[in-house]
DNA sequence: CAATATTGAGAAAAGGGTTTTCCATTGAGG
DNA sequence: CCTCAATGGAAAACCCTTTTCTCAATATTG
């Protein structure tokens, strides 16, 4: 695939029989020559599988055309779609991705802070498991430009996080529209902005009397707020939605072993589409996308811009999330119906 | 942290009162000079924040400290604790690392490996989401070393992988000491190389004759493997081995809905220890962890010396697999007498 | 005491291949 | 014949660290 030796472009100058300046301006666009020239030099280029040593490249151009992901989401789970997302919008532009994982170790965050700053990375997009968690390291004065994605940022940095709100709307109105009357919701710690965002969103369509129980992320909690709705004395839910997939699976198994049918008596829906529990629900989970990878590529379209040294407008920047249909949820008439309309609005 | 300005070695010399060539051998422990110097100028680079341009370095040296993880595991399951491992090997040298998930596209693969080899990357590191399958590009004549990582290579390459059939020998063998007498192994589908090698261990030490039922990787096949079990005419197993937790998830599940107690009248253990299956399996599962960070760990070492230009035995290195004991395999009187012999042996 | 060896430190070049600047050549038009 | 535009080339710039080579100063030896 490639050779031991590299093609140069003095090589490719030789071959093409011009000069190294003229290839240089050839490929690049740039200076002035015959089209026939130009074209010329970038079929030998081509033809002899020249690439620019982007080292080399990097001295004269302000540019390293690298860029840093510092994350302290281990396990990935909120990292990995978000780093496809920049990874994908910048392998064009030939720029790739250091990939470093800090957890919350202020220690390990700085020596891969240093390690990346000392390879001249044009840029920073900083990540995490939880909105509103700030790395254990401040990234504010650095001499090169970050992006916030998916992580709390000073006030006057460029942010990218999900529309919670929005999602969590959607999730509730979709389960009005299709019939459910009596809503819940089952959600993680209050603690968490996430959590409180779509707590509000949810009580703003289900109405301000609208249950709402916090509890721990797991599906273990799913299981015990299902105890606890079933066992008390009010009026037993028929559309629950809650804060995450693990949660929502929970709560499909409870409601199951207790013989109650989802999504026949029952609608479920979860948050964060997590693929591996989503799919493995019996039923499938209907569940809000947070559309990282989305966030991911704007965090790269954005992060590159910066390295250009073109002006982004600081602030947070919230992209919307999306109801993904599978069968916790019923109602496909109803949703069929609304998604006819739906098309026929846009 | 950082300011703009960033402080070369020329600073660092001026503000010493010595030249950069004092400079640069004191901080490198490299040349003659007295101790008195040499400490002066450490003192200084450390007081001044002074750390080297890598790309600078990276010009004299014939290293950019640089390393690329290519995987095509997209959903990171298996590449992040390995992707962690190498990490935690290499920042310490002050080795970056591009991940580049590829997926299994061998055009997107070829078009992050050429900016990889742009940047000049020091080695390569191959790791997949299966042993037994080839990443979509060719490595193998590349300018840079390559080590693979739980991925397979070409026969002279250096690889590691995972123990597979230590990992089956050991969860069999612990059936077999805590008293499960009728073992059969849930796994998936036959093509796996991993497949192969687990069924064979279980074999060895279960007889021959005992049951292999091979299926997808997802827990609905656990279900359905428990269904055919209990239905059919053989003697219902005490011992269930898994081929991934996914299926041991089900297989657990199952057997809760027939009313079969776990790990009461039946064991089960899992394979992968992927905690967020594991843990959330009620009860939760033993199961054998691959040693994944343990494997990137000894990835990026290699790929280190490799990059130093130490020569490296090539051929496949298997690393051992661990047994992760929790609740859902019982025997804990057994268990604990065990591991009592397993600590006078050793 | 002279001759040699050793030590400490600095000046300058190397290291890399691309990009950019500025200049030279050519041919056309006035 | 002179000027100008168009094309392409020579050489410097780019960046900062490391390394080599040299030299002066001091120590050691015959």
């Amino acid at each position: 695939m490639s050779k031991a030796e590299r093609i140069r472009i003095y090589d490719v100058a030789r071959v093409a029989g011009v000069s190294v300046a003229t290839a240089s301006k050839a490929l690049n666009d740039t200076g002035r020559m015959t089209e026939e020239t130009r074209k010329r030099v970038k079929q030998t280029a081509a033809a002899l599988g020249f690439r620019p040593n982007a080292m080399a490249r990097a001295l004269t151009q302000q540019r390293s055309f690298t860029i840093g992901l510092l994350t302290n989401d281990t396990y990935g789970r909120f990292t990995l779609p978000v780093m496809a997302g920049v990874s994908e919008a910048l392998v064009d532009q030939g720029v790739s991705v250091f990939l470093c994982g800090i957890e919350d170790d202020a220690a390990l965050a700085k020596l891969h802070l240093d390690a990346m700053l000392d390879k001249q990375v044009d840029g920073i997009i900083a990540t995490g498991k939880r909105i509103d968690r700030r790395l254990p390291v401040d990234l504010s004065h650095l001499s090169v430009p970050v992006v916030y994605a998916f992580t709390e940022g000073p006030d006057d940095a460029v942010t990218l996080v999900s529309d919670d709100g929005q999602g969590a709307r959607e999730a509730t109105q979709w389960l009005a529209n299709i019939g459910r009357r009596t809503l819940v919701h089952v959600t993680g710690p209050e603690s968490f902005a996430s959590v409180s965002a779509r707590a509000g969103a949810f009580r703003a369509v289900a109405g301000q009397g609208a249950q709402v129980l916090h509890g721990s992320w797991s599906e273990a909690w799913g299981h015990e707020a299902i105890a606890k709705l079933w066992n008390g004395d009010a009026p037993r839910p028929d559309g629950i939605f809650c804060g995450n997939d693990q949660i929502a699976r929970g709560v499909v198994d409870a409601l199951r072993e207790r013989g109650v049918d989802v999504p026949g008596d029952v609608s479920v829906i979860g948050f964060d589409n997590w693929e591996i529990v989503a799919a493995a629900t019996r039923p499938p989970l209907t569940t809000v996308d947070m559309n990282l990878k989305e966030i991911g590529r704007e965090a790269g379209r954005l992060i590159l811009e910066l390295a250009e040294g073109k002006p982004v407008e600081p602030g947070i920047r919230k992209l919307p999330c999306k109801l993904v249909l599978r069968q916790s949820c019923g109602g496909d008439a109803i949703a069929a119906r609304n998604q006819g309309e739906a098309l026929q609005e846009s």
